[in-house]
DNA sequence: TATGAATGAGCCTTCATTCAT
DNA sequence: TATGAATGAAGGCTCATTCAT
């Protein structure tokens, strides 16, 4: 939003990502409610340089958002391209959980499907369909291999994704419980057991 | 907390009672950021009330959950009397999904597995403990005769009920995508394909 | 606006007496753009406190201006009460000028006859009004005993006092330039040269 | 300020131009509290540019303020030129009433005989000088025609001027009040009814 | 006990000014 | 010289908490 007619200086550039780098680890830590000072502190820029980058809170809390969203897609798409689909899909979605269940009480800054979408920016919404195309790829191979039901949609991924990784982090560190979690609510997107 | 000395006035116990409704139903509309004088003014009392009964405002947030987890157990409870034990078991986790999911970002206040212990008040403790032990009875009832994985504990059921929480908030006001969702987390908790 | 269902405690009103006397004396001296952290000082309660009685800066600014305009109007009735109506007008006509003019640049928060009515509180409309029916009681008299131009009516009255305000700012701590030209604005106000 | 060194080069000198017209424009519009970031913008340069003409801000306020004045200085020059003295004096007051009512609560920056003259730039003072002597050629000729009171001296002038503008902006757009007004204090400027 | 006024730390945001590019 | 990013001191406002009534 910032970029458009100059590719923006170097030393610009530099400082947003610091303070991306730095918003998403504090408010990782702290929730969305962490304050803009300690990530101007944390990323070593003066307040008012975050604020430059971002009018308003909302759009830093955004960006961050924005920004994890794209990681996944990216990692989605580098998936595509591995041999076995239906280890292609779970392995995408657990890391898709990983990433979500250690943003502590952060990954509710999520787009909901039932969220005023006039409030969300564009680069959130784009992050979004980069995603749901991701995911829309993954999917589609692995119900065509038989690893997944077939009446699965990209949108009950996306939830029963989201509820995973609340179910994670719910778990806390006992990794034995996580892990058994997980598969209990995983085994519900498999076909079911293939009669003879 | 506050009853223990003496039994605590009539007056007294109708104002914290109108205070933990009122805070109930602001913190569900508003999440628990919502400021304490307004859930003072909903209740009809002045600020100064809600600090004599609520010394801090953390205190007040962990009363509503151990309110809500004390009804949730008392459901399940009422539950173990009906008939069918699967029906029993299913309806009464898909009770809790409801509960929790209409409860916006509010759900998170929840404790969990791995949250510090020592910043967890024991009403909230005696409030899981309860719940537990319902959802043990209806876990073990439904595993015996057959309509629940008989693999599961209840802390797995647990974490399970709280991410299908998350999702079902996730699928906003769509009902149609939240029960298809539902299915397929709840399908994940039925034993595999019976054979003959 | 905050009295209305009991009187109000001794000491809230004691308070905000002293932060409207701080106002006063800090937007006389700084104008309307003094921070409200140096009125609350100056008054001698937290910053907390003037926030309570006046929710928004600028309901302070019309509050003290409200202020003014009773006290103003006040004057004006008792100088009803006079037996020379000439001399009563004029006297009262100068107390005004008087008054707005040490106000440094603070006149200017007056309101104007082409302000947005809807950004002005009522009890500044109040002021205006109870000032407008004082100052019309002296000038219909005034004009009954021949001291005052016919034709005048109370809106231009308004306008000639604040214009004379401004000018006699302007003067700077001239007394007898100040004399002067007030002198000859006020001629304009009497009735032409008397005819034989 | 700036130009004494050197001429300065064409197009810093153009700058400066687009700048004190933006900021002209702009301070009309929102007061002397504009912000310089919005000057640079209308002016179509960056914020540094404006800093670099004007090290101050009060420099950018006191600039306009003296091209204000110089250019009503220039109109002053010319209605001396024409025929009527008094109707050169009176157009011209109007004229100068005209161009300050509209600049709104701008009109403030105006030094004023009471001003700390150590915080008046010179070329301020160079424009009042200049618009002093302008006057001054007015006014008497106009006494000399008999069209002005003859004891009146240019700081009065300038007094009732400033008044009238003032008066004027408290009219709003009723333009029949405001002409009514100025009519009631330009006459005070008048000589007393002649007597034969 | 209840009331609600007072407190003051802390938050988001703005803006004049400086300085590296 | 021009640019525009960075700085950081305020400023307005909120809200958990305390305390006089």
């Amino acid at each position: 939003m910032e970029q458009r007619d100059r590719p923006m200086r170097a030393d610009a550039r530099r400082n947003r990502a610091k303070i991306l780098a730095a918003a998403e680890a504090v408010f990782t830590a702290k929730g969305p409610a962490a304050s803009t000072e300690e990530i101007a502190e944390r990323a070593g820029v003066a307040i008012g340089t975050v604020f430059r980058h971002f009018p308003v809170k909302e759009a830093l809390v955004q960006a961050v958002v924005a920004e994890r969203l794209r990681r996944l897609a990216e990692a989605g798409r580098a998936a595509a391209g591995e041999p076995d689909p239906g280890a292609a899909f779970y392995a995408f979605i657990a890391h898709c959980v990983g990433e979500a269940a250690t943003k502590h009480s952060f990954a509710d800054a999520l787009p909901t499907a039932g969220m005023d979408p006039s409030a969300v920016h564009d680069a959130v919404l784009g992050g979004v369909a980069e995603l749901d195309e991701a995911v829309g790829a993954l999917l589609a191979r692995a119900q065509r291999a038989g690893a997944v039901r077939a009446d699965l949609t990209v949108p009950e991924v996306a939830a029963v994704v989201t509820g995973a990784a609340r179910a994670a982090e719910f778990c806390g560190p006992d990794g034995r419980l996580r892990a058994r979690v997980l598969g209990v609510i995983f085994d519900g997107l498999r076909p079911l057991a293939s009669a003879p």
